[in-house]
DNA sequence: TCAATGATTAGC
DNA sequence: CTAATCATTGAT
């Protein structure tokens, strides 16, 4: 048996730039889930938002409360929070710690599916993680997992893609805000039926 | 187009 | 304290 190289871990360190840098470079990045069974499931991230200091739209636009307050923590850390009672959203925070900065996910491409699902039809296993709310639903993530370390092994961890991997990324403005609206923030695969809204 | 659903936030 | 808001989703 020949070891295997270990898995191609994003470190902290690479997520240390501004999220506008970071929310492309984390298209084709794979998000990595181990779920309270033990059950690790994956999915390739095609959808991405920024939110940046000074941008309107950013929840720590005006001041820090307990809320954002995992937006100021340092790189490699998760931003979950509850929107509209019902969903939940997961970021990841960027920038240097003190600097309210994070990537919203906003859809998965999933290369595994729950035990819980049974096998959905092709049709609408690409849509089970179309959204930032449904990603979050899939994966079990919720407000215990705020703040936590993206790390190896860990409930959720970022994996790298491979340096040959050119996504056909188009960029566009931000969904469903009504501060910030113009600023071209948004990036997805395209052709991906993934993604959450074309 | 609209309701579900609850924490958060701004405003008084 | 109170009322509006909200980085959504799915049904009609």
């Amino acid at each position: 048996m020949t070891p295997r190289d270990s898995p191609p871990i994003i470190s902290p360190s690479w997520l240390a730039r501004s999220s506008v840098e970071v929310a492309p470079d984390l298209i084709g990045c794979t998000l990595a889930r181990k779920m309270d069974s033990g059950q690790i499931i994956r999915g390739v991230i095609v959808e991405t938002e920024a939110y940046a200091p000074g941008d309107p739209a950013c929840h720590a636009y005006r001041r820090r409360t307990a809320r954002n307050a995992a937006m100021f923590g340092s790189a490699g850390t998760c931003y979950v929070y509850l929107i509209y009672g019902i969903y939940h959203c997961l970021n990841v925070v960027t920038d240097q710690e003190e600097v309210a900065s994070a990537v919203l996910i906003r859809a998965l491409q999933l290369v595994e599916i729950p035990e819980r699902l049974q096998q959905p039809s092709p049709r609408k296993l690409a849509r089970l993680a179309a959204g930032p709310g449904k990603l979050c639903q899939v994966l079990e993530i919720d407000l215990s997992l705020n703040a936590t370390p993206l790390l190896p092994n860990q409930a959720l961890w970022l994996e790298a893609r491979s340096s040959t991997f050119q996504p056909d990324l188009v960029q566009t403005t931000r969904i469903g805000i009504t501060q910030g609206v113009d600023l071209p923030w948004r990036w997805y695969l395209a052709n991906c039926p993934a993604v959450s809204r074309l």
